[in-house]
DNA sequence: CTCTCTCATAGATTTTCTCTATGAGGTTGC
DNA sequence: GCAACCTCATAGAGAAAATCTATGAGAGAG
């Protein structure tokens, strides 16, 4: 109870410790660099503990720092929210919140999300940012954003994350191919087949990789897409086959593609997706209202494959 | 990003609040009172937003108030933890650990938990404290505990709880009481008996209303133990039936006791014992360790009626 | 061996926090 | 209805802290 840290401290730690460089540090705090030097120095002495080692050449958390460094990022977003908190007058939901949300999902489950999400709570301001899962994933830790939506399970830990929604996943066969007038396509079909993907990063390539292992299919290493639009546009001319979410495909496929879809008959594709935050996170009943809420929107979408986590 | 409250305005705030008075809460924080009013002040400024009412007799929290008044507990909380967790020097368990305990499990079950967790972590700390579990949750709310052991579902909200054992709740029938001779009871042979209990506040107190509901058995009331010990010899001596739970049984009715212990035929019962903490706490990581250790020492006690949950 | 880049230290300055003293506004009790 | 008493707010002085500029010391590169 006696001493506790000042968030100034906190805040000169986290940075010095990001940036691996005191001066640069400061200059992200809009503070000197002797008065991190100090301040830094200070935490140390009080906590009776060396966070960061100095060498000569660079300036890197030693064991210690690196262990309190997740609670320092915590308590400094939790000043953070308590402020956003405070600028929103119910106990409904409210504030700026960052979202982050994954290609293959976002773009086709928000339309049906935030509309009546914005209906519900309208003084909830929603900024959202699409990149790949991992990206998201470190920007979430960093701060950068506040919740992610994202394929479960995360690659990482340190965070709280609740699934709402399991998607099928689909096998697109350009329609020309010969077995795309078959009924059914199990995975021994697809051995010597080519399929195509998305880049590194994205749950997807991993998702087809998996496929290629035990479907004995061959990965085109030559096509990396970034969009499921654009895999889709490669699929229809017959570069190969892939893989599509149901999200995806009650949105896209609706209109003719060219392509022929499939469930594997002896290998049920799916995936979950989830909101996740920083584990700890004051904000974290107003994560899981949000959650709740995009339960609901799953369950108005009745989109074929699409069901509640 | 631009403004943080300093953590000393958050303890005014929540100091105030919880006292209701400034000059009472000033003296709690070693301060003046002008001291508590000035910084208040400036946080409901900075703010934006009024966090306490003052009427002139007395100083109560606002709506808004009473909806960061938990944001900033966890903040505090965080800070002290991150202030504790410094002085441990390994990724292993250590510092110090307030834990409360029902008194109607942690003696029976601490004795082969701790030398175990002690032996392990010898750089934890374990100050313990027993009450009833109601008492307990306030007090974790409080931030008087760090955590708790106490049967599960928790009363409140706000914690984050794990499960770590269900133990069987045994009948106990004084040896001369007519059906002490029988094979097996169900409900409906307590039906006119008289069930002896703790007093409120106990989750067994709860357990007994709801076996006298279904059974027609009749809570007396003229007696409200504060110890199972003190119950067992009110059993012993024929004043009544009563409850008596795994943990309890296993360690106490070795020797003879005059009482004989049954399962009711048709009617399960049993409790889950968990560990809980402040949600978000920012040592929930260490918490869940402490119960998967809990959870270990269930499994090496093999006492009868005793489960992993 | 010197140049450069790093972080640490010193001392002055500014900002923030805290205290004492006092005031204003409401209650209570007579 | 008025005085005594309680509450919290305000003012101004003083103490404590955080910060700045200027400078130094140590490591590594060329």
């Amino acid at each position: 109870m006696s001493y506790r840290p000042s968030h100034r401290q906190l805040q000169y730690f986290v940075a010095v410790a990001q940036k691996g460089h005191f001066l640069e540090a400061a200059r992200a705090c809009n503070a000197s660099q002797p008065t991190l030097s100090t301040q830094l120095k200070l935490l140390e002495d009080q906590l009776g503990v060396v966070l960061i080692e100095r060498g000569g050449a660079m300036a890197v958390p030693t064991a210690a720092g690196a262990r309190l460094l997740p609670l320092a990022r915590t308590i400094l977003s939790g000043l953070d929210e308590f402020v956003e908190m405070a600028s929103v007058d119910a106990d409904n939901l409210g504030g700026l919140v960052r979202l982050g949300v994954a290609p293959t999902f976002g773009p086709y489950f928000l339309p049906h999300y935030l509309p009546q999400l914005h209906r519900l709570y309208p003084a909830l301001e929603i900024y959202i940012r699409e990149d790949r899962p991992n990206t998201l994933e470190s920007d979430l830790r960093d701060g950068k954003l506040d919740c992610i939506m994202t394929p479960m399970p995360l690659a990482t830990e340190g965070f709280d994350a609740m699934p709402f929604c399991v998607e099928k996943i689909f096998l697109g066969v350009p329609n020309e191919h010969p077995i795309a007038d078959r009924r059914t396509i199990g995975t021994t079909d697809l051995a010597g087949e080519k399929l195509l993907t998305l880049g590194r990063g994205h749950r997807l390539f991993e998702q087809v990789l998996r496929l290629c292992d035990v479907s004995g299919a061959q990965m085109r290493s030559d096509y990396e897409g970034t969009s499921l639009d654009a895999l889709r546009q490669m699929v229809s001319i017959g570069m190969g086959l892939s893989l599509f979410p149901s999200a995806y495909v009650s949105s896209e496929f609706e209109r003719e593609t060219g392509i022929t879809l499939f469930e594997l008959s002896d290998l049920p594709l799916e995936r979950q997706i989830g909101l996740a935050w920083r584990r700890n996170s004051v904000r974290s009943d107003h994560f899981r209202l949000l959650c709740e809420e995009a339960r609901k929107a799953v369950s108005m979408m009745s989109v074929k494959g699409m069901a509640i986590a």
